[in-house]
DNA sequence: GTTCTAGAAC
DNA sequence: GTTCTAGAAC
């Protein structure tokens, strides 16, 4: 069981443990350090949830609390995770979430594995290790999928911490730019055959840190396993680089359409043909007859 | 994100 | 009886 630990980033105090499945109330208090009147004493409520890796916010006060850019708004509730940051009010007092492996904390017993945290915060560790980046420069690094869903599979990820799609403004623009350039770049240097790639983004992510993925379309893996996998680079689900590009230079931000998840349950059809199979092995065995020829 | 597995579908 | 999917994971 993975402990939850709520961290100012300004380290005005020490973390504060957030135990699973209870209610904890956070504003102007000894607590927090935090005297600002504009400050309810009753700002927040907190309810971490540590199988799931997240928490659950709650603005109680009048008064603005924000997550990332956007504000929660009273009596509404959001939901907080790993890499992003809460403010308890007005753009002030930031938080931050960890979710620590218990068993590395006090004395250390032989053989036990290091903890790394939630896994929804895989991609965060595994861009971090020298022996899983392909590439990487000044803004980016590049490191293969961990269970890729086709021959060639990459992940282009910023070294700055930006959690998501939501957390996209003009000002990343640039940057998603060069993401794309070194995605294409992977796909010009690494493959040797003139296979078909796609560069694009999950419209709902399980992971964590925004990720480019750079995907062979032969889809000749068996790591894909299942619907969810299929549809989710084969539908709306997956939105091309250019396009979110293109939507962050027109609107500064990324909207996913509402209901975006239901799209990993359309049926199975085939992205070159778009014949519909009835299941996952079937469909397999066909997307095999476009590989040759 | 994956693993596991109950029970639906065949 | 076997294959396959889809939801839980406290």
């Amino acid at each position: 069981m993975l402990t939850c630990w709520l961290v100012s980033e300004e380290e005005i105090h020490h973390p504060i443990q957030l135990l699973h499945h209870h209610t904890h109330t956070l504003g102007r208090s000894p607590e927090t350090k935090i005297k600002d009147q504009k400050c309810s004493r009753q700002q927040v409520e907190l309810r971490a949830d540590c199988k799931r890796g997240f928490v659950s916010v709650k603005q109680l006060g009048s008064n603005p609390s924000s997550l990332d850019d956007v504000v929660v708004g009273k009596g509404n509730q959001v939901t907080f995770k790993p890499g992003q940051k809460l403010y308890l009010l007005n753009r002030l007092y930031p938080y931050t979430l960890q979710f620590r492996d218990e068993s590395t904390s006090g004395s250390s017993l032989l053989g036990r594995k290091e903890g790394t945290g939630h896994w929804s915060q895989g991609l965060r560790v595994s861009m971090q290790d020298p022996s899983m980046q392909v590439y990487k420069d000044e803004k980016v690094v590049v490191i293969k999928d961990k269970y890729p869903k086709a021959r060639y599979h990459w992940l282009v990820l910023p070294w700055d911490s930006i959690s998501s799609l939501k957390a996209l403004r003009s000002e990343h623009v640039e940057l998603l730019r060069h993401m794309e350039q070194v995605g294409d770049r992977m796909v010009q240097q690494q493959s040797p055959n003139r296979l078909h790639f796609r560069l694009g983004y999950h419209a709902i992510p399980s992971m964590s840190h925004v990720h480019l993925h750079v995907i062979s379309q032969d889809f000749d893996s068996p790591c894909l396993k299942n619907k969810k996998h299929w549809n989710s680079f084969t539908t709306d689900y997956f939105i091309n680089s250019q396009d979110v590009i293109a939507m962050l230079e027109r609107d500064g931000r990324v909207s996913v359409k509402d209901g975006a998840g239901e799209l990993l349950k359309l049926p199975l059809r085939c992205h070159v043909c778009r014949e519909e199979q009835t299941t996952m092995p079937k469909l397999k065995e066909h997307i095999r007859t476009h590989l040759l020829s």
